[in-house]
DNA sequence: AACGATCCCTGTTGGC
DNA sequence: TGCCAACAGGGATCGT
């Protein structure tokens, strides 16, 4: 599931290749993928032509600025991924939108449900989008506890809700809000405003090891449908995980038994044992 | 303003 | 075995 470590290693992966080269063409196979303009042929229009000037990140959206001031944006909803190939390749099903580089190369979006999208936005379109509804980045830009504190003071809404919440912060899905909740013996349903500002600590240090950890071991692949690196390799923090997708099994840290409840439509995997 | 519900989409899974 | 409903989830949008 593409979350902010998954989207950080498809950066990584894709920077060397796609830096310095010319976007020549772009083939958008599914209208849906940029369903963010209004008019269907803006996003290839937009970036054909133009050099990648770098490849950056904010949350779970790959920022690639073009030069003429185009941010290229990427947004791997939960089934997209990037592959990179050359042209000729044989295309893997659900290859929805093809970025044609200079050099012979391709990155391709795969993405079964198309919930991701592509979009070629302006300066002020970014501004128009971003500000206010995309927060400060989980990994290169977490706010302080203080700072923490003023988002969750007063809340009522659930701690898992509001670390799902992008505004809060960004970068985080349900996977590795479970992982963090967990790690920070805090229960997913306790309500925002009621955490104590050693639990908002606790809460802010656990945030970056998690998100570390599974950066390191090349993000969470979940069956075949979801998340692959763009080498094609499947990411292993699957089997490391404390907490999500753990029902009925043993908590690692304390041998109590993983429950699973829904908050928010959303299924949210904590220990009875250590989260309080 | 905050919160909760609904919708989009399709491969997989579980029940009958 | 085969069919079909339920499920998964990020983010936009809408109603309260």
């Amino acid at each position: 599931m593409p979350e902010l470590p998954e989207v950080e290693a498809t950066r990584r992966h894709l920077e060397p290749v796609v830096v310095g080269r010319v976007i020549e063409s772009a083939d958008v196979r599914r209208e849906r993928m940029t369903r963010r303009h209004e008019n269907l042929r803006d996003f290839a229009d937009r970036v054909a032509g133009r050099r990648v000037e770098s490849l950056g990140r904010r949350g779970k959206f790959l920022l690639g600025l073009l030069e003429g001031d185009i941010t290229w944006v990427t947004h791997l909803g939960m089934s997209g991924r990037l592959a990179v190939a050359r042209p000729g390749e044989v295309e893997a099903p659900h290859t929805n939108v093809v970025i044609r580089l200079s050099g012979g190369y391709e990155v391709r979006m795969v993405d079964p449900r198309t919930f991701g999208f592509m979009a070629a936005w302006t300066p002020a379109e970014m501004d128009e989008q971003f500000g206010g509804r995309i927060g400060r980045d989980a990994l290169d830009d977490l706010p302080t506890t203080a700072e923490l504190a003023g988002s969750l003071g007063g809340r009522t809404a659930p701690i898992k809700a509001l670390l799902l919440d992008q505004r809060v912060v960004s970068g985080l899905g349900n996977i590795y809000a479970d992982e963090i909740l967990h790690r920070a013996k805090i229960r997913p349903d306790r309500p925002g405003g009621s955490l104590t500002r050693a639990e908002i600590g606790a809460l802010r240090a656990a945030v970056r090891p998690v998100l570390e950890a599974g950066l390191r071991h090349g993000g969470t692949s979940l069956g075949d449908l979801a998340y692959m690196l763009p080498d094609g390799r499947a990411g292993e923090y699957l089997h490391r995980l404390a907490a999500y997708g753990r029902e009925g099994e043993a908590c690692r840290r304390c041998g109590g038994i993983i429950e699973r409840v829904v908050i928010r439509s959303r299924s949210s995997h904590w220990c009875r044992g250590c989260q309080t």
